[in-house]
DNA sequence: AAAACAAACGTAACAATGACGTTTATAATT
DNA sequence: AATTATAAACGTCATTGTTACGTTTGTTTT
């Protein structure tokens, strides 16, 4: 018999990280495990998501999750798309009773991605088996979460070239060097040197700082912060046409 | 007393059409009407949309909403973003029973855009008060239909920079001028012609045919078709950084 | 034949980018 | 204290893409 199904909405929230040390843009992942009669059952990684609660605005549930996750708040957050296929039935044994008749309950999920700094995530405490797995060796995915993951890479790989988002990802102070690393990383190209830091140190809104790296055994480079102030002022939209 | 909502899910659907001949970039909007003892409950329009059926994908219900609206099937669609503030009630006076309890219905809607040629819709025998509107003299709108809006041209005013979707607003066979009067229109800008022109003309997949505009009191203008296909071939991703 | 119109052409100035050699500042090594 | 290794920083040149604008060409209307 096949059951009727009813509408559920989820947020998924596809958290990004950056390891400034290791170079490596990484993703923050949940440990599924089930096993039933020394049968292993599942045995995965997932996104982190949650159902909206009904007083909740969709931005407000994506905030609450990476919270609980990860106790940080006021990260950059970005809805990226929705994801409701029929087939997205997060627990397909459950059913669930309504007046008598018997449903199926079908997820949409609104995925949300994150940009943060893996450095500002404290996973000892953990409880539910979170951990880090750079974007280009992810474990086994759990539902549709592999596909999720690939759209919202391929969607900050697109922004990341018009939209200053890059500094989400990186320290409030860094050299060119880790910001060249940065879009090395997230692009899966190699980069000139020597002209992309002639084009950064020409932006006005990479300000350079009064410090120099320190703790390097070698020429310790200059600091720089960006100025996201300056950025909002002087971009004007130039509508480059480029088709 | 505050009622409990439960999530209802839908689709709603910005339509931009292009009328060539007047230059005007328009939207496909539905009149909503409703009178009571001879007090007018509600006069505006909304976007065409409608709820989301259990086996459908998400896009199938954009695609379906869009045929019952204009008859038209394979226009170019586009998933831009999904509202679902805990305030969007569609039928506030409504109320759901279930296991008597009563519950408001709060519903979330994906929002698609369409991008098609007014010409192809016919509105003739339409029973839903349909009409054209120009994108920037819009009349009174419904729900949060305005904003949905403002984001789905916001989108389209981006996309187009860096895709050929304008071509989706065109016929088949266009002048360079035609390309030009729609990014004016969509963009709000003036454009020079001669390097417009020249531009255009010199990619590879804006194709010269063996025809002329006819019927006009002036020197007739080349044709044009553009070809995905070479669009395609030619395209690798340079990955211009343009922070 | 002349006027009107818009397509099409040509050229110069400028800005952005890319390739690559050279110089300079610092820390580690000897 | 001198040397060396390293990477930041600088300079130059060629190429490409964009913008501005004067000029020419072809067609239709009067």
């Amino acid at each position: 018999m096949m059951l009727e199904k009813i509408l559920n909405i989820s947020v998924d929230c596809v958290v990004f990280g950056y390891d400034i040390t290791s170079k490596s843009l990484n993703l923050l992942l949940i440990k599924r495990y089930l096993e039933s009669n020394n049968e292993v059952l599942v045995d995965d990684y997932v996104l982190t998501g949650y159902h909206v609660y009904t007083h909740e605005t969709l931005d407000d549930t994506a905030t609450r999750v990476l919270k609980e996750l990860t106790g940080l708040t006021n990260q950059y957050k970005k809805q990226f798309k929705a994801f409701g296929n029929p087939d997205r039935l997060m627990r397909p044994k459950d059913i669930i009773w309504i007046e008598n008749e018997a449903f199926h309950l079908r997820t949409t999920t609104i995925a949300y991605y994150f940009l943060l700094k893996t450095e500002d995530v404290d996973l000892t405490n953990n409880t539910n088996g979170a951990a880090w797995f750079p974007v280009n060796d992810l474990p086994e995915l759990g539902f549709d979460h592999k596909q999720i993951i690939q759209e919202a890479y391929e969607d900050l790989k697109e922004k990341c070239l018009s939209e200053p988002i890059i500094f989400k990802l990186l320290p409030d102070k860094f050299t060119i060097n880790d910001v060249q690393d940065l879009y090395e990383s997230i692009l899966g190209i190699e980069i000139d040197n020597r002209n992309f830091r002639r084009k950064l140190i020409n932006k006005k809104y990479i300000i350079a700082l009064d410090e120099k790296q320190v703790g390097v055994s070698k020429k310790p480079a200059q600091l720089y912060m960006f100025s996201k102030d300056i950025y909002d002022k002087m971009f004007q939209k130039n509508y480059l046409i480029s088709i």
